[in-house]
DNA sequence: CGGATTTTTTTGTATGTACTAAATTGATAG
DNA sequence: CTATCAATTTAGTACATACAAAAAAATCCG
């Protein structure tokens, strides 16, 4: 009797490395996931990384080519959005029903997406009316395991003067940074217009709830919008 | 990086060993805890809470005198008392807010109570106004490592036929067990009288919510009663 | 008091998670 | 095509948790 292990009986670093998997595997559009991106993402040193990647291709959860990377298998994939369903339907609950703040979340639910139980999760979402995305914007798996990921918003970082849209998700967990975007006026649901680009990787200037603010590039980059609809004004090349 | 570890540093497990060694300390009145005693109670090898122990006391949690037993320190106490609390808030919040029943909480709470933060436990107890005691009727510490151990109720078992009071607490954390008292009408807040004892550790009658029930005298041990006040009418020895 | 029994600890083993350092493989550039 | 460099895996170590089996200490009883 080690660990209580509610859900699929895997163990907490275990679940994480599927998150991670399945998280860079949407970022990198399906290639296949590194040893040293997983070890840089989890803070891991890279043999810790190899492994677990042999325990959890063991159990047939990834797919591992060694020297080559990793893929989740359909059963990995599954386990991941289970995880991630339990992280996010305990952070909106967290802001919405207790009280914390959106930048304060994450490490809380880092914490007990691993040992609340699917049932207790299913009761938080039906206490919130089953919502669809958590206070960063980002979508919330479905009991069935489905997943909507957005409708493919873009990067705040990649708009050019002029753009204006609102903003979607903030793709972030770290609560410093969370933080100083919120200090900013820069949340999930707040409308913006870009005003201008410093050269050479200069800040932003976006008008967000009536004010100018800056931000640096790589910040915005964190940021997605979505905007009105297809005939927006684009002024210049925006594309990098 | 392990493992997170929200509150005092420790592991799940040495948090377990802790809260074992608290209510063996407590139903021992005061005398050491025997190491035979803490491995039924954690359903572990004695061997296992042999190492669990030694590592406790080098962090001066428990007092270790070998092969004669262990004592929570002062801040052994508070740690337990801590996690005591964390259980017992977050079975109240399950039962009181989620719709769990009160048989089912407690394996859920023996998880979340390791990875929940204290800031998260007190937001749960203030949204439910800071409660005395938690679902089965035992008193839940309080935030400055406080504890009213309840006024020392008897237990059902050492009652006399004719005796009546209020059940004040069950004592048991088996859900099947839990759910059986539930379904004869046993629960915390609950009026009865003993109409009638078996000889030879037969089964008690008890009259609650106006029908008659039998309860073995084992499962009636665990239940804790308080009497309306001292001249209570005692008939016949009701000792042991 | 001293042997028998019980309890506890020690010893040795296993697993999961982590690390560093060394070896290996793959990719790249000349 | 090979030397070099980066990425990855292997090897060896450590710690916490668990176990069973053996040894040691305490207790009990005649």
């Amino acid at each position: 009797m080690t660990a209580p292990l509610p859900n699929g009986g895997l163990t907490a670093p275990a679940e994480d490395c599927l998150k991670a998997v399945y998280e860079l595997e949407r970022a990198g559009a399906g290639a296949p996931v590194t040893t040293n991106d997983l070890a840089h993402r989890l803070t891991l040193a890279a043999a810790s990384v190899t492994g677990m990647v042999k325990r959890l291709a063991g159990q047939g959860l990834i797919d591992h080519a060694r020297y080559h990377g990793v893929r989740l298998t359909e059963q990995g994939r599954r386990t991941a959005l289970r995880t991630l369903r339990r992280h996010r339907v305990i952070e909106t609950y967290l802001v919405s029903v207790l009280g914390f703040g959106w930048d304060t979340v994450h490490a809380e639910a880092e914490r007990l997406e691993h040992s609340a139980s699917d049932e207790l999760v299913d009761r938080m979402a039906a206490a919130l009316g089953d919502p669809a995305v958590d206070p960063h914007g980002a979508p919330i798996p479905t009991r069935d395991g489905g997943i909507v990921e957005g409708p493919a918003g873009r990067a705040l970082s990649e708009l050019a003067p002029g753009e204006h849209g609102r903003i979607a998700r903030v793709e972030d967990d770290d609560a410093a940074r969370l933080r100083y975007l919120d200090s900013l006026g820069i949340r999930p649901g707040v409308e913006f217009e870009l005003l201008e680009r410093a050269p050479f990787g200069g800040p932003l200037t976006v008008r967000v709830e009536g004010a100018p603010r800056q931000i640096g590039p790589q910040l915005a980059a964190h940021v997605v919008v979505i905007q009105p609809s297809e005939h927006s004004l684009r002024i210049g090349g925006a594309e990098h």
